[in-house]
DNA sequence: CATCCAAGTTCGGCAAGACTAACATTGAAG
DNA sequence: CTTCAATGTTAGTCTTGCCGAACTTGGATG
C-alpha cells in the first residue's frame, strides 16, 4: 500500500504527527495539529478517526495519538519526499532555503516515486536537507537524538548548529543574514530568562547576537 | 485571477478544451471531453456548467463549448506549465519522452508560478516540448497552423515531422525505436485506405515502415 | 472533593467532484 | 416528415474535507 493511496490531507497528518516527535518528546495534541494544519479542532477529530479506521494510528477519545508501524512508514516516506524536494529546489533550481518549504509542502503530494528516486540519484543521495534535517533513506532511517533547542542549552563552551526549523521563512532570511546556518559553530554567552533572550557569538566572529524566544526555539544544537 | 485559484479539475478542462482545437478545427464535444478526462458525460455536463458560471467558457445546452478570453488565458497558462515541465523532466532529470506526460499532468497543478519561471530560465526559454508541441511564452503565444496528420497527407515528396501526440507512452516508445521524432524528415510512400495503413520512409534510411491508424493519426507533418 | 474550563468530540450542513439512472434533444436515415 | 439512436442533461446519492454549534471529558484549582 504505497503512500500515494492516501489523500493529501492524510499524508500531511501522518507527516506532522511523525515530525512532532522527531526533535522533542512531547506528544502531539489535537489543538496543535489543528494549528499546524490550518484547520479547526473538530476537523482534526474527524480526520484522526478516519486514519484510525485505516489502521494508521491509535487513538482513544481524549487520549494520545500514536502512529502504528504502517502509519509511521507512510510518514517517513512523506518526510523523505519533503526533504529531498527542498534539497532539489535549492541545489538544482537555485531557491533560497527560506523559499523551499511551502513549495515542497505541495510538491510532496504530486511527484511520483520514480521522480523522487531520480531526484535522489541526481543529488547523489543527500542525507540532510537545507535546514539540517536528516533525509530518511528509501527504507526509513530513525531520527537523530541528542540535539537540544538553543533556548535550553547551557552557556558553556562551543556548540554546533544541527538543524533549524523551516517553519518561518522570514526568520530563515534573518539567520542567513547573520550567518547562522546548519553546521555553524557558536558559543552561548548568556540565557536571560525574563527577557526571553539568548546571547550567542558565532565562532570566528567578534560581536554578540541576541536571539528572542522564537529564534532560539527554532535552532537546535549539540555539544559534539 | 491567477490559474491557481481554479481547482485541478477546472484547470484540466480548460487545458483540454484549448488543446482540442490546437491542431485540428473540429470543436470539442462532451463525450470526447469525458473520455479524455476519464469521467462520465454527466460529470462533464456538471463541470461545464460551473465553468460557464465562472465566465470561463460559453455553452448553451446541446450547443458547442467555447472558451472566453479569460478561460483561454488560463488554458494557455496550463499548457505552458505542462510543456515546460515535460521539457524539464527530460532535460534535467533524464526522463524518456514517453514517461513525462503523466508526471506533468499531475505536477502542472502543484508547481508555483515562481517554480515555472525558474524552470523556464534554467532551460533557456525553450520553445518546443519533447513531443514537438510549442511552449506558449509567459504572455501567451498563438498555436501553430499548417500541419496535418500523417494519415491525411498526400504521398508526394518529403515532409517534416512537426509534433507527435503525447497521449500514448507505448506508441512513443515505438516511434523512438524506429527513429520517428519531431523534426525528422520522411517520405510518404502510400496511403492504403482499407487497411488503415500509411507507408513511409524515413529520410536517410532504406526500408519502408507501415503505420496503422492510431500511429498515423498521432504524427503531424508539414511540407515546408 | 466539588467545581469549572480548556481541550476534545459529535453532529448537521455545505461544496466539490464523482457516479447511476432516467429523461431530453438533435439530426440522420428512411 | 417521422422515427430513433446517439449525444447530452438532470436529479438524486456518495465521499472527502471542511465548518460552527453544542456537547462531553478530565484534570487543575480552591
Ligand atoms: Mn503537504
Ligand atoms: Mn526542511
Ligand atoms: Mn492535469
Ligand atoms: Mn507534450
Amino acid at each position: 500500500m504505497p503512500v500515494s493511496d492516501l489523500t493529501n490531507s492524510a499524508q500531511d497528518y501522518l507527516k506532522l504527527i511523525w515530525t512532532a516527535t522527531e526533535w522533542s518528546a512531547t506528544p502531539i495534541t489535537v489543538t496543535v495539529l489543528a494549528e499546524r494544519m490550518g484547520v479547526r479542532p473538530s476537523t482534526v477529530s474527524d480526520s484522526i478517526k478516519k486514519l484510525k479506521d485505516q489502521g494508521l494510528l491509535t487513538h482513544a477519545p481524549y487520549g494520545t495519538i500514536e502512529l502504528t508501524p504502517a502509519g509511521s512508514a507512510h510518514a517517513v516516506d512523506m518526510v523523505r519526499r519533503h526533504r529531498l524536494l527542498e534539497t532539489f529546489l535549492v541545489q538544482v533550481l537555485g531557491y533560497g532555503w527560506d523559499e523551499v518549504h511551502d513549495e515542497a509542502e505541495v510538491l510532496e503530494h504530486a511527484v511520483s516515486d520514480t521522480m523522487i528516486e531520480r531526484i535522489d540519484q541526481r543529488l547523489g543521495h543527500p542525507t540532510r536537507d537545507p535546514h539540517g534535517d536528516p533525509i530518511p533513506s528509501a527504507d526509513g532511517q530513525p531520527h537523530r537524538p541528542g540535539a537540544i533547542q538553543l533556548c535550553h542549552a547551557e552557556p558553556e563552551g562551543e556548540v554546533t548548529v544541527v538543524r533549524i526549523s523551516d517553519a518561518d521563512p522570514a526568520m530563515l532570511r534573518y539567520f542567513s543574514d547573520i550567518g547562522l546556518t546548519p553546521d555553524v559553530k557558536l558559543t552561548i554567552q548568556k540565557q536571560r530568562p525574563y527577557t526571553d533572550a539568548t546571547t550567542i557569538t558565532l565562532s570566528g566572529q567578534q560581536k554578540n547576537v541576541d536571539l528572542g524566544q522564537a529564534a532560539s526555539n527554532a535552532v537546535w544544537v549539540t555539544n559534539s
